[in-house]
DNA sequence: CGCTTTCGTTCGTCTTGCGTACGGCGTTAT
DNA sequence: ATAACGCCGTACGCAAGACGAACGAAAGCG
């Protein structure tokens, strides 16, 4: 299996590598997005980890082009400062994002999860929009529907509500979701909850019936419809 | 396959003349902008190759141009490998560029990789122009008309506004409309509200009511009608 | 049964960021 | 030369969102 990673800081890049190299993959390295695409183009990869700030060409854009012209699975890799949304990520068509710092770990977790559903969905593309029930997330314009009716949410409750949704089901632990509405600074689990209930009232999501926002005392949050 | 190629210095015109049609390319010449916007125009070449400074019109314009009205890949030819020329040249639209000096067999090379990466992409097709609404955009004359209403737009307005037709309903992030808009230097998304703001006034496109160019606060800028 | 913990909800304040107007500068055309 | 136009950049008003504390409710535990 062949990772094509690209990552400016040397340091980390030699560290990936290392990393990587002991899960098993072949790894192929780009300091900048020319490269990236260069070599993309000529070893196609069965994966891609982009940075997402890189000398002259950025990370977004160059996800932008490899999915123009192909569709490797591509996870983003985001620096703390730019809370410029992972969502524009996924805009741009990356299949998933990890949060700088990550431990090598959680990558080699995130790649085979990545690989294994881009097997199962030869033709897939790229994440539209998400359904839970009869919620419906359209990240194109960041349009929320409940049924037929139209809902305003702020970008931090999108955010939040849209990382509930696509892990429907799940249980979010508070950090993660913390981490990913916020972006690192600020937020904070008592502010998390005050913006849940922003949520469930918009949405009608209280806990019990039939699903809804359901708290897990002590963990995190989970959305099931 | 027709080949168009644009440069202006007269030597190196003749000397990739007779390489590519050793390559088995049909060659067609231009020496400036203009000549080569009218025979791109008329002769529909399958791929155009574009110097860089070019007299009169230069070729980030050109190139601009012909993303504004086809599809037809373009491969720039920079002189200075400076990192904004090739950025420059991905921003408004090129599909790859090469750094003199080069060799003909390079060139040969991407331009068989740009054609079939072309080959390879149904979706791209000329856009003459851009309706929304009531609003429409024509790229040939860049008129702009709402309803039977002739309105007067600024270039950068113009393609301000393009850039959100073609993407109706979709959320444009601030970076990519400033990008788009001022092309790579110049620009902010203080300037660019202030030219949203005049947009909205010349065509009555305040959002709300049924549509109109709406603002994601934090992200972007989207147009729906 | 009462205490503690954790989640839910409300509310007022403050900050952020969008909308718009206006003045100045440079360029182009007449 | 000068007028017109496009563009820049700032300032200010205003609305929406984020914050954070305070209080109420519910569930776990001794």
């Amino acid at each position: 299996m062949k990772v094509l990673l690209v990552e400016d800081d040397a340091d980390l890049l030699d560290l990936l590598t290392y990393a990587l190299g002991r899960e098993g993959y072949t790894v192929l390295t780009a300091m900048d997005g020319q490269q990236a695409l260069r070599r993309w183009e000529d070893d196609t990869p069965d994966v891609v980890l982009l940075d997402a700030n890189l000398p002259k060409i950025d990370g977004y854009e160059v996800c932008r082009r490899i999915r123009h012209d192909g569709a490797t699975p591509i996870i983003m890799l985001t620096a703390r400062d730019e809370e410029e949304d992972v969502l524009h990520g996924f805009r741009v068509g990356a299949d998933d994002y990890v949060n700088k710092p990550f431990s090598a770990k959680q990558l080699a977790a995130r790649i085979k999860a990545v690989l294994r559903r881009a097997q199962a969905d030869p033709y897939r593309q790229p994440v539209r929009e998400v359904k839970v029930g009869d919620v419906r997330l359209d990240l194109q314009s960041y349009n929320v529907t409940s049924g037929d009716r139209q809902i305003q949410l702020t970008p931090l409750e999108f955010r939040i509500l849209y990382l509930l949704g696509v892990n429907e089901g799940r249980v979010i632990p508070y950090s993660r979701l913390v981490e990913y509405a916020w972006g690192y600074e600020g937020g904070d689990s008592s502010l998390l909850k005050t913006h849940i209930c922003h949520i469930r009232q918009k949405l009608n999501l209280s806990a019990g019936k039939n699903g809804g926002i359901r708290a897990v005392p002590g963990v995190g949050y989970s959305l099931a419809l």
